[in-house]
DNA sequence: AATGAATGAGGTTTCATTCAT
DNA sequence: CATGAATGAAACCTCATTCAT
């Protein structure tokens, strides 16, 4: 109401606060990743992108490694939404409605897959284990209402059938990225056509999982799409 | 006591005796990995399981990275040299007995695949650009040849198809791997399913590569084997 | 519902109000230290055992430093009280009746010698001058007052002998627990014969102070007492 | 033999190179702590102080507290050589010399009480368990081997006396010096005679020694010398 | 060629104290 | 007065790589 209704607080004492601050120090986490995929900050790096000294990281986040397992379940979570706001409607839903949603979250973001792996990697190693058993906890439910979606929209599917799907499909994204992640830097001329590197990781992408689907669903609903003849 | 007709060889001064070396530098890697697989061991170690000073390792690897490379390297390499043998057969080749291969050459090598994963993560970011560029051609070659042979053995499989079949192949390998070995610890009572992490890593690849393969080749020629109504 | 009339009192206004808060941090850290007498408790522990916020402890302490200072200070004063009654009383007062004083006050109160090292030790560099000397001038009140109730029941001490008695005495009291205090991991077998920790510490203590009495005092008035052959 | 006999050396290769690199590096702890012996150097520090990097030198002490305990172990098996070259004598040995020794070695060194105080202040908890009790173990043969020398010299003391003596006397020493330490600043005048600090260690000390071992052996042999009367 | 001592950048975490609310 | 979020200086230790011997 009066002149200073927009302050700029330096100290988060409410909880919405916290959870903003929270979510500060993730977005800073978040840009500097953007900025250079290849490397993980420290937490200093982290601390000063945020604006704030490095021991009010700690005070946030346990560890460093529980900060960046924080910001690969907003990832997650971000896909998952998505993707259960798609299954939710009652018109039908295609595959590559599936996989358009894939690209958005996952393969055009170019922070979701490298940090997906270092993730995977410190899982049971640095973070406590009853951190990483809740994160997987959370993880599963998100699975199992996502395959209900699933299950409701591809009725070829068999019962109990959507997990796997899920699951062997998200280890082709994760694993194909990581054979395209080699190119990261730039190759020189003529080596474009390797075929262990020389593919557009989102294609190749789109080609696998296509080939699953198809193997696991049967024909697909959208065999007719544009991408059906590429390969 | 005589001429010195024993001589423990301190020098490697032939090529093929600076060969032998660098062979038992990587089996000393290789050991340590096995004993050990969530981590890589430091340089001293590797030198000191070698039976060699730190420095020594230095002369035949120009990093620690890429001495990691190339055992990686030589994992991959047995791997198609058992599938070249077994698609140099004139007798029909099962999808069953390529799932074999691929199980004794990387599913049962505990090293392979916690390998692979770091070496995938490395690469183009502490290898150099034409060690990567190198390695990478090698690779591509030998898919190139494991390619033609599968084109043979699967006619269903369309001209060209050979490569993306065993990339995405690969890559499920890869991923599926990586979700599942989060699952190192052991988890308490109750989380077991988890659909996240509470699968068999051996089954479920199983699966997820019938599905794909089944998916690109049409209907596969083993669907009767044992296998086929699993899921 | 009705009025106010329980009102949990938030903040000390009055003067008696800061005295008995500044009492329960010193309460709270002596819980702390009682137990885990091994290590210091940090200032947000004290805090939180205290009920009270971390910046409140500052309102009353001005350092941690003098917060343990004012801690060990009240456990001087409840032996020196405890001592001054013993002194006090007309009938004579055996040495055993000290040591008894001695037990009960410092060696069986479980913190009373691991603070009083800590204190010694940062005394004069942690504490400003002046809290140390006012401090150090209570105590030598409190000496000079014990020490004349010594020379009246121990005729045999010269005069002006009773501080350097007093002080030789907790100087044994001190170095000998410096000593033991080594022992508070458990020794394997074999080991318990060590003569630098194979001791127990209150035994120990009374052959020590008894010896420093005799050759203080000449022959000690109960000699004969139950301890009197024990070396 | 040329001009080059004399070389600094910047390679430690042979046994007897290490150990005097090994002293060095205690050489420059000691500086440091005889620089400002109320504070204890970091590693950084010491090694600069060495003219080396800080991880060479963790290539010869496994961690800073091992380190300090080195040094200190140096400081006591200085001080029981000199005890026991007096006691390997023939000729009557006093308690005056005994006293010169711990005056010239414990009182007199400044860096020997404090490291002292810190040494048992760390043990059982800093150092690993092994550590303590291999350095207890030497500690105590130290000991023996004193106390059997003691025995021979001053046949009043009882067989198995000469331990706890040594014992009681080491506490007496190291609480006294915990007292007086707090006198490291200076006081501000007038506050010298405090009787809890107001004392000259050394002088302090002797008397309480002498004390002490009156107790202990009865009529000190050299209760004659020129400090007999002074308290 | 072989050694292994030396390097030193690099990263994590703790906690006494301050100060905005 | 009371709070507790924010600070940021310490401090330790590891290990890939270099280079004197």
């Amino acid at each position: 109401m009066g002149p200073l209704n927009v302050v700029i607080k330096q100290r988060a004492l409410l909880a919405e606060d916290k959870q903003e601050r929270h979510n500060a120090i993730l977005d800073a986490a978040e840009r500097l990743l953007r900025r250079s995929p290849e490397r993980v900050a420290n937490v200093s790096e982290v601390a000063d992108e945020a604006g704030l000294a490095k021991g009010t990281v700690y005070l946030y986040f346990p560890s460093k490694e529980e900060l960046l397992l924080a910001l690969h379940e907003r990832h997650v979570a971000e896909f998952f939404a998505a993707l259960g706001a798609l299954l939710a409607r009652n018109e039908p839903v295609s595959f590559d409605a599936i996989l358009a949603i894939t690209g958005a979250h996952m393969v055009d973001q170019p922070t979701f897959l490298p940090l997906a792996t270092r993730c995977f990697g410190i899982m049971g190693t640095q973070v406590p284990l009853d951190t990483a058993v809740a994160f997987k906890g959370r993880m599963a439910q998100r699975m199992r209402e996502a395959a209900a979606g699933l299950e409701r929209h591809f009725p070829e599917l068999p019962p109990g059938g959507g997990v796997p799907l899920l699951r062997h499909s998200y280890a082709l994204i994760l694993g194909l990225w990581q054979m395209s992640s080699t190119q990261v830097v730039e190759l020189p001329e003529g080596v474009d056509e390797c075929p262990m590197v020389g593919f557009h990781y989102a294609d190749e992408l789109a080609r696998g999982l296509r080939a699953l689907w198809r193997g696991t669903v049967g024909t697909l609903p959208d065999a007719a799409s544009s991408m059906a003849g590429n390969r």
